[in-house]
DNA sequence: CTGAAAGCGCTAACAC
DNA sequence: GTGTTAGCGCTTTCAG
């Protein structure tokens, strides 16, 4: 094993000194920073957290907050955010929001490098107020609105619901039926406009009698559907703003024997496990729920090193995933 | 922070007493490990991990091998073992069995405390050689057969399996198809072994005819149960040896308008999240998946501590979980 | 069965 | 800009 002594000598520079570069101290000339890095790259040089732990008394707890229905995506979440403690040797906790004094219990302990929101709780103000009040720093996830002081990492769900859209457009469909999530997401409403906008620019009119409001779950998403299918000009295609509510798309289709996607074309959004389960398989809008945490994760750490203030937003990039359920246009 | 230190002190021994208790080494007197335990829980004592890590040079990587077509198995798993790692201070490493040469690449690192191998690796001689080849020790999860030498954690599949087959037989069903999973697949024969078993203890005859072989996909599960319910004498259940084909088969129930659970009872196993997100919520059996990966790494850490050879096979419960695709049988 | 001394690899504080 | 010294909390020798 090669410590910071190795890299020292072999670059010929007290070890104090590596232990600068390594940990982006600035007051280091770059020449003999680029030597320190060259050695430890040579030596094949990794830093032994347990060490660095031991001696800096940093903060080495995370808190993920998590009470999400969506069992997938709290999963998605959590791994991703154990690996981003991994990563920096962080410990992290998962904790139930909704409980209560959790959050003040947590800020009480020693050591708490911040905490992680997600959905729906990234947009409630009571939460964020409880998280301020006991100076504990953290990161939104999945969510756009901005809020006072916070950092935040998300796509860009107009944007991805906009490549959506013209996908289907793109298909040849006119008339796409969209099931909307619950009014209180964030994200929701911005999938929502997404729709919008592009039918708008494509220069199609908008029917509101091909709107459906939904809550996310399988069960609304079959029972809207029912009513979108049960329509005397029923739409050919339906975008469901979630995996679980196009899983119901499919089941209102199967029950009429409307084929997909000769008949009708589905998709999702998230590309959650399920996606891929359900038969035909979902197109559907890949977000990087994973390396949204992890992200977030990074974040907290950069901005107690940097000791900063300012509030960053993340936007991570998405991906139109195209499986089998859907298909071009056919007219009748 | 209180160290061991504190609670030499407040126990009235050597702190190096206290550190022999913490790591449950033999020779200590029981009377002086209960004082130190009480000092420590009066003290809300918690091991520095990083410390233990920077000054007992013990393994401190895990390999967990994972490939896996269930993404939702993969991800239980894997949240698990993260945990486990966190547990014990391990760092995780995710990879994929199949990848070339990347057990003689781990086996070849410093520090590997041992592996995980999940289904179906657990079962898989060549895997199972390499790994006895390059002196890795490993634990095995969600298998039964035995191997000389190995370590496995599971459930008992085929007692799951009667149990599930008992709660139809209850609700009156006499007529129970099964789909099994794939035939190299252990559990997947002993979850069959207990079907059979349950219903010849009940003196219901065997019927080849209500018996198909499925993949574990959804697919099958569908195509399968097509073929199930098209017969003249059709059962008023379907057993599917796992979540995803029992949605296979509610989609197939669906299309011939067959309603669930009035006309046709469906079970799954598994408890994915899948079952949750269908309609009807699936009744299923759950094993603790997640449990599993984290008691196989305790394992590899005991193990190394007793540095023992002996086989251990932990047999984790399972439970059944009763939801809403299943009712009680109906004549026509 | 128990204790004293040494030191893991790193960073904090203070020199120079 | 860079080096020196000390010591984090624990386990490992080695003595009793």
């Amino acid at each position: 094993m090669t410590t910071i002594i190795d890299v020292a000598k072999q670059a010929g520079v007290s070890f104090k000194t590596v232990s600068r570069v390594l940990n982006g101290e600035s007051n280091v000339r770059p020449e003999t920073k680029d030597k320190v890095l060259q050695a430890a790259q040579a030596l094949n040089y990794r830093v032994n957290s347990a060490a660095r732990r031991l001696r800096s008394k940093t903060p080495h707890l995370v808190a993920l907050f998590l009470n999400n229905p969506s069992r997938s995506y709290a999963q998605d979440v959590q791994i991703g955010a154990m690996a981003g403690c991994q990563d920096a040797g962080f410990t992290l906790v998962v904790e139930d929001p909704e409980k209560n004094g959790a959050i003040e219990r947590l800020a009480a302990q020693d050591g708490l490098l911040g905490a992680i929101l997600t959905p729906p709780q990234s947009d409630d103000p009571k939460i964020i107020a409880r998280l301020n009040a006991a100076r504990v720093p953290f990161v939104r996830i999945g969510t756009e609105r901005s809020v006072a002081g916070s950092n935040q990492v998300g796509i860009d769900d107009r944007a991805a619901a906009v490549d959506m859209t013209n996908y289907l457009i793109g298909l040849g469909h006119r008339r796409i039926g969209f099931i909307c999530g619950p009014q209180d997401h964030e994200a929701s409403l911005r999938r929502y406009k997404g729709y919008c906008d592009a039918l708008q620019a494509a220069g199609i009119a908008f029917d509101n009698d091909i709107i459906e409001r939904g809550d996310f779950t399988y069960a609304s998403g079959l029972t809207l559907s029912e009513r979108l299918l049960a329509l005397e000009n029923r739409p050919s295609a339906i975008f469901a703003s979630n995996d679980e509510m196009a899983a119901g798309c499919l089941a209102a289709a199967y029950r009429r024997n409307i084929r997909v996607p000769e008949k009708l074309s589905v998709t999702g959004f998230d590309d959650s496990p399920v996606a891929r389960v359900i038969y035909p398989a979902l197109t559907t809008l890949h977000q990087a729920t994973r390396d949204m945490s992890q992200k977030a994760i990074a974040l907290l750490d950069q901005k107690r090193r940097q000791d900063s203030d300012e509030e960053i937003v993340v936007k991570l990039p998405h991906e139109l995933v195209i499986r089998d359920s859907t298909g071009p246009f056919i007219p009748n």
